[in-house]
DNA sequence: GTTAGCATGTAAGGAGTTACATGATTTT
DNA sequence: AAAATCATGTAACTCCTTACATGCTAAC
C-alpha cells in the first residue's frame, strides 16, 4: 500500500522522502497519515529492490538529501500493483489510493477496478441486509442504527461508484478503444 | 480493541472461543473480521490478567471448551476501555465497536463518546473543505471527486450522530440524571 | 544565537494475519 | 467410514506506529 502510493506520487514528480510525506498528506490526508518510520524503510526497500533509484547530486539538489526517481522496474511494480486489490482487509483505503493514481490507468483498467470496488460493496450491503432483516428482534436499536446507517452509507457509496463507471463508459466510447493503446494515441 | 469486544461480548453471555468469534461476526461483521490467531491469544491474556475467567465444566459444558466468563476486574477493564477512544488510528472501527456496546452505558457517557466522535468528524470534514478548495486547480478530477465524496460522507455520518445525540438528550431530560446513578433506578 | 522547521534514520513494539498442526464430534 | 464442522492453539510474518537519536539550515 506504501509501496503504491510512493511510486504513484514519484512518478508524477521525483522527490525526497520528506517532501514526499508531505505530498502523501496533501492527496490522502483525511484517510491516511504515514509516520516517517514506515515511509524512509518503504522508500529503502525499494530502491534494493530497484523500483526506485536516487537521483544524483545536480548542483542545485545535493547534499544529505536524497531525492528519489521511479525506474522502468517501479513502473512495472506501479502497474502491477495498482491492479492486484482484493485484500479485503486494505480494501477501503486500497480503493481510495488507487482511485487517486486513475489518471495514470487506461480506461479498461480503472472500469475493472470501479467493478470489483462494486461488487465488494454489494457484498457487504447484502451482508447489512441480512442482519437487518434476520436479527431485528435480537439485537438492540443501537446495534440497528449502525447497521442501518452502513447499509444507508454503502449504497450512497454503490451510487458514487455507478456515476464514475458510467462516465468512464462514456469516455471509452467516445475514444474507441483499441487493445493497445498506442503511446501518443489521439481522438 | 479485540479485548473490547470480547469483554462486551462475553458480558452478555458467557462462551468458548469459537462461540465468541462467530458472535463477532454476527455482530460486526461487515465492519470488522477476527481471526483465531488473534482472538484465542486475546482470551488467554484476558484470562492470565484476571479480566475473564474460565468456567468450570458444569456438567453440560465440560471436555475441551473453554467457557470464559468476565471477573469484577474485567467489568472494570471494559468500562476503562470503552472510555478510552481516541487513539485517532482505529478512530473509525473503534467508534462501531464501542457503540455495539451502548446499551451497557450511561447516556452521560454515551453523550461524550458522540461528542467526541462528532468532533472527530467536523476536524476531518475541515480538512476535506480544505482539500477541495485550496487544491481545486492542482488536482485532478478523480482525487477531487474522491476528496467531494468523502465530504459528503462525513457530513452524513455526522447528522446521523446529530440525531442519535438528540435522542440521547432527550431520554437524559426526561429521566433526570442523578449524580451516580443507583443500580435498579426507574423513572 | 536560538528557536523552528528540514531531513534522515533506527529499535522496539502493537495489533493483527496466514499458515500450520491437532484432535473431537456430528452429519451424511 | 468419510466429510464437515467444531474447537483450540502456535510460529512466523506484515505493516505499521511511537519514541528516540541526530544533525543541518533558515528565520527571528
Amino acid at each position: 500500500m506504501l509501496e503504491l502510493a510512493a511510486l504513484g506520487l514519484l512518478k508524477e514528480q521525483s522527490m525526497h522522502g520528506y517532501q514526499l510525506k508531505k505530498r502523501l498528506s496533501e492527496t490522502l490526508g483525511p484517510f491516511w497519515q504515514v509516520s516517517y518510520g514506515s515511509l524512509y524503510p518503504a522508500l529503502k526497500r525499494l530502491q534494493a529492490e530497484g523500483s526506485v533509484e536516487v537521483v544524483f547530486p545536480t548542483e542545485e539538489v545535493r547534499r544529505r538529501k536524497n531525492v528519489y526517481r521511479v525506474t522502468p522496474d517501479g513502473e512495472r511494480l506501479f502497474n502491477r500493483l495498482v491492479e492486484e486489490s482484493g485484500h479485503d482487509k486494505d480494501a477501503d483505503n486500497g480503493f481510495r489510493v488507487r482511485l487517486a493514481f486513475f489518471r495514470y490507468l487506461k480506461p479498461e483498467t480503472r472500469i475493472g477496478l470501479l467493478e470489483r470496488r462494486k461488487a465488494y460493496l454489494l457484498g457487504r450491503l447484502a451482508e447489512f441486509k441480512e442482519r437487518v432483516t434476520s436479527y431485528r428482534e435480537r439485537v438492540d436499536s443501537y446495534t440497528l442504527s449502525l447497521m442501518r446507517h452502513g447499509m444507508d452509507s454503502t449504497e450512497h457509496d454503490i451510487a458514487w461508484l455507478d456515476d464514475m463507471i458510467r462516465a468512464e463508459r462514456k469516455a471509452v466510447r467516445r475514444k474507441p478503444r483499441r487493445t493497445a493503446l498506442p503511446k501518443g494515441a489521439k481522438t
